[in-house]
DNA sequence: CGTCAATGGACTGGTCGTAGACCAATAGAA
DNA sequence: TTCTATTGGTCTACGACCAGTCCATTGACG
């Protein structure tokens, strides 16, 4: 059992600043926030915003631009800029995830369900903006047409919209967080043309309860799309 | 709207080790953890849990002793303990808070709806050990006998329960730290037996519907009593 | 009645992160 | 062409936090 011992007794801090860094900047990139080609912050905005000295951001900069992620460019309308073409993540098995991650998947697919689908539900109760409504039609239209290679990672950005229009900042945030948690798994599983096609119905499912302001059915049909691709990790995981 | 920006480039920490230390150790006193007269984990046992040196957990137990929460004691068979009696919350006004938390009480009822639905859900369709059934049985029990006094801390500890239940850590670890910030909303609150009748029957329902393995059930009952309380606090802060 | 293991309490040197100032480059505006 | 605001790049002094060590105290147990 997952004692409330360990759970209020948890580390304060999962690591030291420059790592914690580079997990937000790659949650960025990889959620499909920042896209290829577009800018992040200046670092002077950004190291504020992060709350994090500017060397540490810049160390964490220069991880990803060795990594192969981002380019800077100096000068007034420089900045830096998310490559083109990312890196390709290392493909490692279904075994190996199974041993570092073990039970983890678990608990990151039940905190999934919750969040995602009290987000869902959330954003149906609410009255959205023209600009909200629009935000969302847009990511869906994006990933609908979403080539192969970029499915992923504008799935990712579909998902983290529904959670923006829920509004609610903090479950904005826990979405973002455990969708990372769970890429590395999803890396893992070969992406599938069939799979692609049913995802997309649901996603358009999700989107039109949401914006038809149907909370039951939102739940619901985020529910089905989420309970999919558990069903997969976890087969994949066995 | 909350934006994804605004998610992914939040702050990488929310204050200083010390700040957060002494927060954690006040999450587990007030959502009774380690209740009254109980010991906190030895110091070095603790500092290693926290990832946080010795110094700085001994800071934050040190700040907590002047506010009159815990006791130190040297020797074997020594250690910090809870006071029998804790310092009552000030009560600051309805006004006040709701210009100091302003939005932020909607985001948190908001995620709290999710965190914790989820969270009895989840554990209705989970098969309990009985280790963990009866440890609902008992915290559902120590909340329906508890004093106006107690009542508070005994109903975070139950609703924390059924989080643990959930079978996901992350969960449990979200649904403390959301009840901590409405802890200081609900104490603003002034609390009523009629509620406290009403509150254990509900209490009871969602008990009943997770060891009956009924996830719609539990669902429902924690829904109607989230919305009871999420109700009177908009309407305490309008 | 002493012994001893475990605990809180106190100190020190070293390391990591920060704040702030300054330099260098760049491209649009004048 | 020259100016200038904005951006990345670099350096330094300082403070916070940490790991490790040793001391002081206590109460159960032999």
């Amino acid at each position: 059992m997952a004692t409330a011992d360990e759970a209020v007794f948890r580390p304060v801090r999962a690591g030291n600043p420059f790592e914690e860094t580079v997990e937000r900047l790659l949650q960025a990139i990889k959620l499909g926030v920042v896209g290829p080609g577009e800018r992040l912050p200046a670092e002077r905005d950004l190291a504020a915003r992060l709350n994090v000295s500017r060397v540490t951001l810049r160390e964490a900069i220069k991880a990803l631009t060795d990594a192969g992620y981002v380019e800077s460019r100096r000068g007034r309308y420089g900045g830096t800029f998310v490559n083109e073409h990312l890196p390709k993540p290392r493909r490692v098995s279904a075994k190996q995830l199974t041993r570092e991650l073990g039970a983890g998947v678990d608990d990151a697919l039940v905190l999934r369900s919750a969040l995602e689908t009290g987000a869902a539900e959330a954003a149906a109760s609410r009255e959205l903006t023209d600009a909200e409504a629009e935000h969302l039609r847009r990511c869906l239209a994006e990933t609908s047409s979403a080539k192969l290679a970029d499915y992923r990672r504008m799935d990712s950005r579909l998902h983290l919209a529904i959670a923006e229009v829920s509004g609610s900042p903090s479950l904005t945030s826990a979405t973002a967080d455990v969708r990372m948690r769970l890429n590395e798994l999803l890396d893992a599983i070969p992406l599938l043309a069939v799979n692609l096609e049913h995802s997309n119905d649901q996603h358009e499912a999700i989107v039109a309860a949401i914006l038809a302001g149907d909370p039951a059915a939102a739940r619901q049909a985020m529910q089905e799309h989420l309970s999919g691709t558990a069903a997969l990790l976890r087969g994949f995981l066995t």
